[in-house]
DNA sequence: CCTTAAATTGAACGATCGTTCAATATTGTC
DNA sequence: GACAATATTGAACGATCGTTCAATTTAAGG
């Protein structure tokens, strides 16, 4: 039995409203906050009083717009993912449309693009969200979430370069994938790292996407040519 | 002064002992615990007593041997850090006396390949350290770790292979650098995706070794020879 | 064997954790 | 404008956090 009544007694089911301007931005506000924390601090690192704080909401509101700090960390994992993949596959199409067939530079770039430039775009909350995903991708505790939200997507890319080399079986093309996906997410977490190492030379973000593409598309062809 | 004496009254040093081999197993074990437990969950997700628990020791004694849960955390990642840094240094020593001059694939086996046999060798505490080396990697909240046990040897290494491509600028050469760090790294901690992404199936180690430098070698080749 | 430095033990410290609650304030809906 | 669903508030909950302590046990040095 469901709780719609279908017949005879409309058991008063409460009205339902809107949601409130004020609501809507406190919950965002959090979701922000939680981003920006998450990403500095690691989950066990970030508590829900400093998101709180940071988000100029109570700690209460927290539970009460987003249930509990797991969900809270789901919900700013999903938020921006699916717009990401979305971009991810419009490349793709738009790629299909034009050239047929597709190269590997260019399929490589549809899926690294996006990310690089959201996370290079100057945006803190995309910058922070950059890194949360490649922490959410390293930490085999949050691998189901890894599975709903950017597996699927990772699947259709790697299906699209395994046309390209039809005589290599999946597991090494899905290795190599993986590898150019970490080389992706490094950009996000290493900032520091190239930077002390390159030794205050500082490139645009443009040119280390363009360096980054002709990295990974040279060592799959080279991987999986074998 | 120094607290030796060198004249005529001996300021009654206390009498110094060696320690006992009970203490340093404790000490060990505690160790052991600590980087399997801070490769599961985290510095933070880690608490101090379950690293007790977990090394048959009290929580005190962790205080006692290792001064706090930050001290503690460092010596774990300084411990086997000297160890893999001489691995590879003794390789990229024995390489340049083999043959000259040395080939970029050279290098990259001479510091990629003492990771991966470590990690791949099946023992767990190398196993937990491997993810440890990432998780630290990837954090910026232990970058002065990695600075003093990282970096050092991995700027011999973007040396070398800046004297194979004198026309490119050096922090070129550190970026593709940490692009095939970061991918040796994802096989540390996406062995689970590598898993499901590969549909079960599993490639031995060494194979996976041999398609990560020569993935590693074929990028580095393409975006720096650009 | 005796002395005593070193090590272990169990309990306790104050602080902070995530979560919950009743009371109050806000605001969409009629 | 009145009603009620929704949202905010501030305080408190028990649990767990890292650290510290005095008392006890262990074992190295003479």
């Amino acid at each position: 039995m469901s709780s719609k009544s279908p017949g005879s007694v409309p058991p008063s089911q409460p009205r339902r409203r809107a949601v409130s301007k004020r609501s809507l931005a406190t919950s965002l506000s959090i979701l922000d906050a939680a981003e920006r924390l998450f990403s500095e601090r690691g989950y066990e690192g970030a508590s829900v009083r400093d998101i709180a704080k940071a988000a100029g909401a109570q700690i209460a509101s927290i539970s009460f717009h987003h249930v509990s700090k797991e969900t809270l960390f789901e919900r700013v994992v999903e938020r921006r993912a699916s717009e990401l993949s979305q971009l991810r596959l419009d490349a793709l199409a738009a790629l299909k449309q034009r050239q047929q067939p597709v190269t590997l530079d260019a399929v490589l770039s549809a899926f690294l693009r996006p990310y690089l430039e959201k996370a290079g775009a100057g945006d803190p909350q995309w910058l922070a969200y950059a890194r949360l995903v490649a922490m959410v991708s390293a930490d085999a505790r949050w691998h189901t979430i890894s599975e709903r939200c950017f597996d699927p997507t990772a699947g259709v890319f790697i299906a699209e370069i395994a046309k390209l080399f039809p005589r290599t079986d999946s597991s090494a093309i899905a290795v190599s994938f993986i590898f150019s996906v970490s080389a992706m997410l490094s950009l996000s977490t290493s900032s520091w790292r190239i930077e002390a190492l390159a030794g205050g030379n500082r490139q645009a973000m443009d040119q280390l996407a363009d360096q980054l593409v002709r990295f990974c598309e040279a060592g799959m062809r080279a991987a999986l040519e074998a």
